[in-house]
DNA sequence: ATCTCGGTATGGTCTGACCATATTTGGTAC
DNA sequence: GTACCAAATATGGTCAGACCATACCGAGAT
């Protein structure tokens, strides 16, 4: 896609423009979510080039959370566009992980840096309060690691998306997918967890309070409680 | 791949299975930058599917910055294991702009997160001055827009590439990506560098000195000169 | 030792077929 | 007229097989 329109010796394969041109047509008929591409076959005949082609070009921008394809026929079948950046970015950052490029202590660092800057802003508007309040109520009574998990991810979850900004929200979710194997085995590790529901009621009251400062303390105190340093693979 | 596993009713396209399959072999070889992927047609054998859906899969690989294919024969052909993250953030960024499922403001916003987080970070490890130092003086001399751009993103890069974090690293880079276009847009209508530059240099005197608070401070102010409010589209 | 040229493994592309799914359409029974 | 059921159809999903371009590999000639 970068190389599309520069002068770089590379040849452009296929499928690559395909993407360019979709992309130009979303751009100039001002395409949104809901909109449906037209058909493989028809844009296969539209751009002269094989359904194979398009297929990997719409298989790639399935891959990154902007279409989403159904079968059968009528308004709601064929590649319509969508948006689920999240989904992307969660295989992204895990297939990332796999391949060991990205350490655990880099993912655990990035999470510490957006929900500290969420919270300030959430002590600030005073959002947010209640979600959290029934996820701690949820987590209390949680009947085994994976729901704990489940409803902690819910309760960080509100504090990020207490900002407004869907992009560091889509962030958290795929740093909380990539991490969740690991969580729900500390958690069953642990077995106890009222240190963890004690740091979350910190944050909770710093939140409710305003104090945006002890919101970012308490968060960092929990998160270095989860993710001990040492917590790798 | 998150439904890969699940009991979900959705029916897993061949291609699923081969991304699935694929990642499990990586995990379990332990495979890493640089190692090889088999054969298409190889891997369609063993997987027991067509070419076409290995392809479909491999491409999906390619997007998310996991896998790079080379034409050819020896060592250095067929699909490798890579590592390039903030391509597939940067173009995952782009098109979730195009379709207006994320906004300027939110680009901006996290992009002021990550960079006053990393420079409370520089302020005290003192890494990056010189790279900074370069940048600025590349700056001064720049012939035009473009050039200007290309040295600013040098300098706002070193101050978060001095957190040592490749995942904020990466995410900056792809944050950058998407807003090229705006940033030398911007810099063109306005002419004259000369307030950029001054804060460039409050933030590197701000590093320089060790001062985090006063680092935040002047990338805030410098953001928002930057991309003033009401910057859109 | 070096050069040359054919062999070959690789991804890239195309064609054409068939399948599965889901809606649309039209006919039939009541 | 209504309700129901079956055929037509449009869609993505998959497959098989072919051919091309590329780039290394290696045998032979010099």
């Amino acid at each position: 896609m970068a190389d599309a329109g520069s002068g770089r010796a590379g040849r452009v394969r296929a499928f690559e423009g395909v993407l360019a041109r979709i992309e130009e047509r979303i751009a100039a008929d001002g395409l949104t979510v809901g909109d449906r591409l037209p058909g493989e076959r028809q844009l296969a005949e539209q751009l002269q080039v094989s359904r194979s082609s398009v297929r990997e070009a719409i298989r790639v921008l399935e891959s990154l959370g902007v279409v989403s394809s159904q079968v059968g026929r009528g308004p709601d079948a064929g590649a319509v566009l969508t948006s689920r950046p999240a989904d992307a970015l969660g295989g992204l950052l895990r297939l990332h992980l796999g391949i060991a490029t990205l350490s655990m202590r880099e993912v655990v660092d990035a999470r510490l840096m957006i929900e500290q800057w969420s919270a300030q802003r959430a002590a600030r508007s005073g959002m947010a309060l209640d979600t959290m309040e029934r996820a701690l109520a949820a987590m209390d009574t949680a009947a085994g690691p994976e729901e704990f998990v489940e409803h902690d991810v819910v309760f960080h979850s509100a504090i990020v998306e207490a900002s407004g900004n869907r992009l560091t929200s889509a962030f958290t979710q795929a740093l909380r997918d990539a991490v969740r194997h690991f969580a729900v085995a500390a958690v069953a590790r642990a077995g106890d967890t009222g240190d963890l529901q004690a740091d979350h009621r910190r944050i909770h009251r710093a939140i409710a309070d305003g104090d945006a400062d002890a919101a970012v303390a308490a968060i960092a105190v929990h998160l270095a409680r989860a993710y001990p340093p040492g917590t790798e693979s």
